[in-house]
DNA sequence: GCCGTTTTCGGCCCGACTGTTTTCAGTCG
């Protein structure tokens, strides 16, 4: 439903991008970018909207709601053409280097000719930026850290750029008679916070028409290698795909060995040398015992032996022949469960898959028993309309209820953060709407909340009294990301020892791909957390992810709690909630270190933070 | 180009920071 909004979305981006590197009127690439964001994030499907349709969305006029019919009606829209045909792509791609905005990208292409990111980086070698004007040392010194940055995502993607185009593959393939189970693995699989390339997999005795349908797809934009039983191609996007069509009765070890990792797919497989038997994307088979003498003559480890069983996971490595009669006998393969229980192992879930610990938990039978999307009973950090969100409260509030949440927070911006044009007026008006909006939902309880803007000293927007209206306060750092750790330390710290402050929002601040985490004492904050009774956020908002899984694993280790919420701007990224729940099992969460899967009874208790309970009238 | 307890025209997200500019432009949230 999402897509064709998003893509309109991204093209009044684009638009309103060019706009601004043009040095047209400052207001109209602001009045698009404003559209954008309100067509990505409308609850219905603009594909299916006419002119006045459109005009319903919110900043969307009679020109914009024209050129959206004039996108669906010829592909197109001639105005972003013209503006395209005057700015090469590269241009737009230098602004999204931290620091350089619209002005300086168009003064580089200008006066030198810089038209794309390695250009720049070019003349910055060649010292081909002196003398122009705004472009002294400690700019130069910012635009290189602004591509390392950039360049440190490598090529990855998003989650939800990596899911989007995984479940629409996934979709098409399934739909091919031949086709008998069709899913995508590796990193995807594992939830990782980016992913390089896809794997998919596919079950089926008839691979060819497979994979003529992989090539045949409209996204594909080139074939890269095609054969009998895999097949890469790259999309219009760049990301590469591949494909691996597997027999049915192969299933279940060919996605434990797509899904990877590769460290913990060399565990796996040791234990299965171990044990006189051989894993492989195949199945699990016994080693005959001719083959067996020869592993002993060679003095292979089973650790050296696994190793040089695992091929690349991530499909770089040539397919390998079906085993033959060489092989021994297959023991297992239909169900990853199978494999796992044979070689003496829970099934272990895919986000665990790292090697970090989960191979020996799993042995001890103390894997965690990680929390999953149906655990959680409500968001506690939500946006509308009144600041920086593009729906309605009560879009969002039906959206929720729609999901069968028991409870649900708005949690809007408070003044400090000025540009949201926040007031106490604004705030107590908006409870009064969500307390009579309640009345239509009994099943569901709504809390109404803030998001904070922790200060440079650690100070929040309003005074205790005015906090203790709420029912819950998330905090977070929304700006001065470069204080010295000390002091940013301090300022998270203090917002803890706040007694109306319940979540720490984001608490990284970092934006995956385009600003890096704030240089903090996280030991120090998991301590204060603890101590206080705040709960961490699990951010789940893919360019996010924050706390990340690594993070995460370190601050349980406090009996810190936490929050998995999704920060939505739009009722569409109330789906970010199992990017959020992926990176929490990363993080070996279990239900009960989750807040928001609690009962609301006890949810309330953790809100209150020790502070009596507040007299109801 | 959109919008309206500021309503059919005249405004439009505000404030701070950074770097290089000697008085401010560009970027960011």
């Amino acid at each position: 439903m999402a897509r064709p909004n998003e893509q309109v979305g991204a093209l009044l981006q684009e638009y309103a991008d060019l706009v601004a590197i043009t040095g047209g009127a400052p207001y109209r690439a602001r009045v698009y970018e404003k559209a954008a964001r309100s067509v990505a994030g409308h609850h219905l499907d603009v594909s299916t909207l006419d002119a006045a349709g459109l005009r319903e969305i919110p900043n969307v006029g009679d020109s914009i709601a024209a050129k959206v019919v004039e996108y669906f009606r010829t592909g197109r829209i001639e105005e972003v053409e013209r503006l395209r045909a005057r700015i090469p792509a590269g241009v737009r791609e230098l602004t999204r280097i931290p620091t350089l905005g619209p002005r300086k990208a168009m003064m580089l292409y200008d006066e030198r000719g810089i038209a794309s990111v390695q250009d720049l980086l070019d003349a910055l070698d060649a010292g081909r930026l002196k003398g122009l004007k705004g472009f002294g040392p400690k700019t130069e010194e910012n635009l290189r850290h602004g591509i390392t940055l950039l360049r440190q995502a490598g090529g990855r993607v998003t989650l939800d750029v990596a899911m989007e185009l995984a479940e629409e593959i996934v979709a098409a393939l399934s739909a091919v008679p031949e086709c008998e189970r069709c899913a995508y693995a590796g990193s995807l699989r594992r939830m990782r916070e980016t992913v390089g390339d896809l794997d998919i997999l596919a079950a089926s005795t008839k691979p060819r028409p497979l994979m003529k349908a992989l090539t045949g797809l409209q996204l594909v934009s080139e074939v890269i290698a095609h054969g009998d039983t895999k097949t890469s191609v790259r999309t219009t996007t760049g990301m590469q795909v591949d494909l691996r069509v597997v027999p049915p009765e192969s299933w279940g070890a060919a996605l434990q060995y797509f899904t990877g990792s590769k460290a913990h797919n060399v565990r796996t497989r040791e234990i299965a040398v171990r044990q006189d038997l051989k894993l492989s994307e195949y199945g699990l088979f016994t080693v005959p015992p001719a083959q067996r003498r020869r592993r002993r003559k060679a003095g292979l480890t089973a650790e050296q032996e696994a190793v040089a069983e695992v091929l690349e996971p991530d499909g770089q490595g040539e397919p390998r022949e079906p085993p033959d009669s060489e092989a021994g006998e297959l023991v297992v393969s239909k169900s990853e469960k199978e494999v796992y229980a044979r070689i003496g192992l829970p099934w272990i879930p895919p986000t665990l898959r790292e090697d970090r610990g989960e191979i020996e938990a799993a042995r001890d039978g103390t894997l965690p028993d990680v929390v999953t999307e149906q655990d959680i009973r409500g968001d506690l950090h939500t946006h509308t309309d009144l600041t920086d969100g593009v729906a309605p409260m009560t879009e969002m509030v039906a959206a929720a209820a729609e999901r069968g949440y028991d409870y649900y927070a708005i949690t809007d911006h408070a003044p400090n953060l000025y540009m949201q044009r926040m007031t106490d007026e604004k705030m107590l008006a908006q409870r009064e709407q969500l307390h009579a909006l309640a009345k239509r939902y009994p099943r569901l309880t709504l809390l109404h909340g803030t998001e904070l803007n922790i200060d440079p000293d650690g100070e929040v927007d309003w005074p205790a009294e005015f906090l203790a209206g709420f029912d819950i306060c998330v905090a977070s750092v929304h700006s001065h990301f470069n204080q010295t750790r000390a002091q940013l330390t301090r300022r998270l710290v203090r917002a803890c020892e706040n007694p109306h402050v319940n979540v720490i929002g984001h608490p990284t601040a970092r934006l995956i791909g385009h600003r890096p985490p704030i240089d903090v004492d996280l030991e120090a904050v998991y301590e204060a957390c603890a101590h206080t009774g705040t709960a961490l956020e699990v951010n789940a908002s893919p360019d996010r992810l924050d706390l990340g899984d690594e993070n995460i694993l370190a601050a349980r280790r406090h009996g810190v709690r936490f929050a998995v919420d999704t920060d939505a701007h739009a009722v569409a990224h109330l789906d970010y909630l199992r990017y959020g729940v992926g990176t929490a099992q990363r993080g070996w969460l279990t239900a009960d270190e989750v807040i928001n899967t609690w009962p609301l009874r006890r949810l309330r208790t953790f809100l209150r933070k020790g502070r009596k309970g507040r007299k109801k009238p």
